[in-house]
DNA sequence: TATTAATAAGTGAACGGTTCATTCATCAAA
DNA sequence: TTTGATGAATGAACCGTTCACTTATTAATA
């Protein structure tokens, strides 16, 4: 085989890939791992029902891989945050509306998902406790600190407000995946109230 | 039989449907009808898996049953706040407060369940229609048209407002049955600052 | 270039293991 | 004897996975 026409192959099975990637994540994210059945992401990917056994070994395959992936993701974004400009407000409200973007919502799903079903795949486990999301989170610690410093948030333990915070925006997400076609973007300043003074 | 030994019996069974009830709303409202399995229930209600058997026909009956009282709760405490004393912001305060009071918060879920599963059961899903929560929904929206005509609360349109803070305090509530031990009443003043100037 | 063989991609019905609501033989208490 | 309760057994439905087959693509041959 010429080496352009197996490169092109190659590529072809990778967009492959992504697209049944793409469509489990849409599904992983808003019914969990048992609430997905391989016939939903075919469906949602627009192919048959055995051909996803042709690129991926199994369920918990997708699964594990979306986890890791999210994971990255996540990390990635919290450690983006610390670095960009403005007040610990203006930093917040970049990372959430971050976090409401339509892919990154998916992700940041997925792995609530995975923190919180039962029967989650070995593989997808082990990437969780790698990254511990709590020291993940806990990252996210000094902006609030730095916040009340700067008077411009209310006082109280710190960590408790992130976690209200964090809970109010998986909350919404969550909902959001359901049901309502409602833009919260347009909400996030409303949302920060909940921090400031 | 005398009379007063059949008043006991009766009363005793309605004990048990009580118990198994009770049982049933905690795991219904937390990982909803196809998540549930009556071995869950009565493992929670400390009984033995046929029993339940002897005082409902089936799952589907224990659920409909659950989500028309459900239902009925809600519609109470909604019609409820409309007539409490002091202020749209105090109103609404004591409104949530209600709400994330340990049973009614397994009412409210359980309806949220109901709401955003599939394959609920014909008599449930018809409990739903009847009582129409975009109809008691709306009947909070004066409450918010008075907090802005008063100068407390931030302007915009109300139904957005009130959608809001609904999925807000949902979002937090399904959370919170999943994982996080954090009492959400310490915060509500917090979540109030959504709504207020 | 047209023809054909060979391989890969794709389908969807069928399989089989598992799960789980429901039943029932059995026991205990009243 | 009747009623309450148990928990192992049942069997039907479900769903991840496979596979016999069809269709599209590429390579080989003349």
């Amino acid at each position: 085989m010429p080496r352009i026409a197996k490169a092109q192959a190659e590529q072809a099975i990778d967009e492959r890939k992504d697209q049944i990637k793409k469509a489990a994540l849409k599904i992983f994210a808003e019914k969990g791992l048992a609430g997905t059945k391989m016939s939903m992401i075919a469906e949602a990917a627009g192919i048959s029902q055995g051909l996803s056994y042709r690129y991926f070994e199994s369920k918990d395959e997708i699964f594990g891989l979306l986890v890791e992936e999210a994971i990255e993701e996540s990390r990635q974004a919290i450690q983006h945050i610390g670095r960009l400009p403005g007040s610990p407000l203006e930093q917040l409200r970049a990372f959430t509306l971050h976090l409401l973007d339509e892919d990154h919502k998916q992700f940041f799903l997925l792995v609530q998902q995975a923190l919180t079903s039962e029967g989650v795949p070995h593989k997808a486990r082990e990437a969780i406790e790698r990254y511990s999301p709590q020291d993940t989170i806990e990252q996210m610690i000094p902006i609030f600190v730095r916040g009340q410093q700067e008077g411009q948030f209310a006082e109280g333990d710190p960590y408790k407000r992130l976690i209200l915070f964090l809970s109010v925006v998986n909350g919404l997400m969550l909902q959001d995946a359901k049901a309502t076609g409602m833009d919260w973007t347009q909400e996030v300043d409303r949302l920060l109230n909940i921090l400031t003074k």
